[in-house]
DNA sequence: AATCAAATGAGAATGACTCTCATCATAAGT
DNA sequence: ACTTATGATGAGAGTCATTCTCATTTGATT
């Protein structure tokens, strides 16, 4: 149950926050937009207020059970934070993303932040390319 | 003289330009916003449209003489394009940034994108942490 | 069931950025 | 240098994502 897992964080468990985590869970599409969350729902015939996607998701966020992603070209996704920390490559052309985790490169960070003086408290690391050549051009999230 | 540069990259000399490119030649502060770039320039007596910044900024980029980094925050950042390239790591308490490079860090994207079967044409690496215990709250760029 | 703080939805407000368009300046040709 | 046409400019309107405001509703506690 969803419910517990905003308990457990310290959240009032209510009927928005419970459509928008469970969609999160059980959706195929990993990343999601805001306003994709607030359509997929409203779609679904719910009845919910983009702004309150856009607090559940800030305070989902501030309580680590999900992600914030801000790829460029200006599109913020989220993710629900299952496995370990991973980071991301995303086509330039379609879009797509998808996840890596690089033990070396989590390493370095670490030392480097620390030879500069800087306690590390997050960090975002986000490759960009072509996925392959002949890439379906338009993709939506 | 900045004219050379507009012209080998293919841009017209034109007044704003070099206002902006001279601007981010002799600033001290390598990291500067759109705002603030308009700011400065405007208070230091030009007449140029907030536009014609956003404008220019984009021809430089896409010329290669500046580059953009989307830091967390929503804050959008230009850097003057000098020595090679490097990575940022910015203070989530003053917004300080400084720079840094790391062979290994360059290496391992490259390997990973290749494995993952992208070509690799981007990417975006920015730590997020405290500069001290003790920093200065605020700051302004 | 009663209470009250917290959460919600709707729409207004904000902020960063882009577009439109009438005017203006630069580079090319004379 | 002078003219011209092409591209650049400034001002303000427009757009888009996100946040705020506030009257109303809901959930946790009693």
């Amino acid at each position: 149950m969803e419910s517990q897992e905003l308990r457990n964080v310290g959240l009032k468990v209510t009927t928005p926050r419970l459509k928008i985590l469970s969609l999160l869970e059980k959706s195929t599409e990993k990343h999601m937009t805001a306003e994709t969350i607030y359509r997929l729902l409203s779609t679904g015939g719910e009845v919910i207020g983009l702004a309150t996607v856009y607090r559940a998701l800030a305070q989902f966020e501030a309580a680590g059970l999900i992600t914030r992603h801000q790829f460029e070209g200006g599109q913020t996704v989220f993710e629900l934070e299952r496995g370990p920390h991973h980071d991301h490559i995303v086509c330039v052309r379609c879009g797509r993303v998808e996840e890596f985790y690089d033990k070396i490169i989590e390493e370095r960070q670490r030392v480097i932040s620390e030879k500069l003086g800087f306690t590390l408290s997050d960090h975002a690391l986000t490759l960009y390319g072509e996925c392959t050549p002949n890439c379906p051009k338009s993709h939506s999230a």
